[in-house]
DNA sequence: TGTACATCAGTGAACGCGCGTTCACTGATGTAC
DNA sequence: TGTACATCAGTGAACGCGCGTTCACTGATGTAC
């Protein structure tokens, strides 16, 4: 009933776990995560861990898995400020571009705000891929790239793309996004102030959307 | 004058670090690259380093210096062997933009080919920008980056970007091709097949060239 | 309501490991005379 | 051409470190009767 201020028994050693792993990531990001400085922070002996996780990978992943959840709701909070802003009269075209400059800003913004957790999160899309045979195989796809996928589906169905537009649109999208967050976070816009980061990262956005709506030219589709 | 079999003195030891560092590299990425394991590849105390660096940073930024030397290198073989393709009646513009392929292509069959080199060479572009105040402090640019401002200040002097589209340009394109690279040397594609990553990485390459030389749209440039 | 007991979440101590780095040294090299 | 000697690139041994993990344990919890 009340809680137990100290006692020997944890009562919630799990959940602590990731929270402190968490903590830790936030800082130092996912490569400075050891299983004794984590139970250091739980206030918990090393050993202790290993009633609730196989072994430090596995708690490292718990924990990714929280930031990989946080990364999505990050997005689609962004998804749903831009459209509470955005003009009414655009219609489902307008609205689908919207969505898809929601997530591309959210990924970017969560990635500038929350480095630690960013890189923690892209832990995550290792693991789901390493198994898998080919790139589309929609179960098991993690949030972030749902987001993605559905918001190119929505711009498809509003016919801001066509059918052969829509083939493969998500990496384009993906590789630009993503790979602004890197720099951003561990390359050479890493010491950017916030507010540059956040004007390059629209214009990155931005120009990728205008890239996947281009007509394909004729000696792309040609060449093998 | 004849090769010395065995000597106490090695005799070209801070290069043969360098090597065996690479050689560490190419399979385990900079993430595994260990003093004592550079040192036993190279056939020499562990101490022995410290005659020609500093620590173990010193020699791994080296190495990372010649692995970003090699990958500004593969850039402009393929620069050069899509020039040399290409339809010699396409002009300056067609030729501008062969060149701004080149570059994208070029960086993405590096970290395909060499994904442990890619990484290595990525720790000479942290190192660059951590001292820097602003983006564009043209002195110190690493190779690679600097082909691709070549390539795009090209795009601008044979007029197929507009001096408004040539601004920031460098950081769509840039974005596009690392994400793309990153993901397919650490993240989601890292196990697909190279043939499949070099057709998307083309797609990604075509369609961020098409993405930054698109009017920008009023409502863009109005926003802050 | 009280007691016996199984369960299991935690403790405390220890393990072996490979790491980067430092120390005092030694043997090869090459220059000065 | 031969010898003395300074230079310095290497050796060999050791350091302290924090790590992940394992072991036998103990004390709290909660259920059965």
């Amino acid at each position: 009933m009340s809680p137990q201020v100290t006692s020997y028994h944890h009562g919630d050693l799990r959940p602590a776990l990731i929270d402190a792993a968490l903590d830790l990531a936030r800082e130092g990001g996912p490569g400075g995560l050891r299983l004794r400085e984590i139970t250091r922070a739980a206030g918990v002996t090393p050993n202790a861990a290993y009633r609730h996780f196989e072994d430090l990978d596995a708690l490292v992943l718990a924990a990714a898995q929280v930031a990989q959840h946080r990364l999505a709701a990050a997005m689609r909070e962004q998804i749903d400020a831009l459209l509470a802003d955005a003009d009414a009269d655009a219609g489902a075209a307008g609205a689908a571009v919207t969505r898809l400059r929601g997530v591309g800003l959210g990924y970017i913004h969560f990635a500038i705000a929350e480095p630690g957790w960013f890189e923690l999160a892209l832990l995550t899309f290792d693991q789901h891929a390493s198994g898998e045979p080919t790139v589309t195989v929609d179960a098991q796809v993690p949030p972030p790239f749902q987001l993605l996928l559905d918001a190119l589906d929505d711009m498809a169905a509003a016919s801001v793309l066509t059918p052969q537009e829509r083939v493969d649109a998500e990496w384009p999208c993906w590789s630009a996004v993503h790979g602004f967050a890197d720099m951003a976070t561990r390359g050479p816009l890493k010491h950017q102030a916030p507010e540059v980061l956040s004007a390059l990262g629209a214009h990155v956005v931005d120009r990728i959307i205008a890239g996947i709506s281009q007509p394909v030219a004729a000696s792309e589709s040609a060449e093998p």
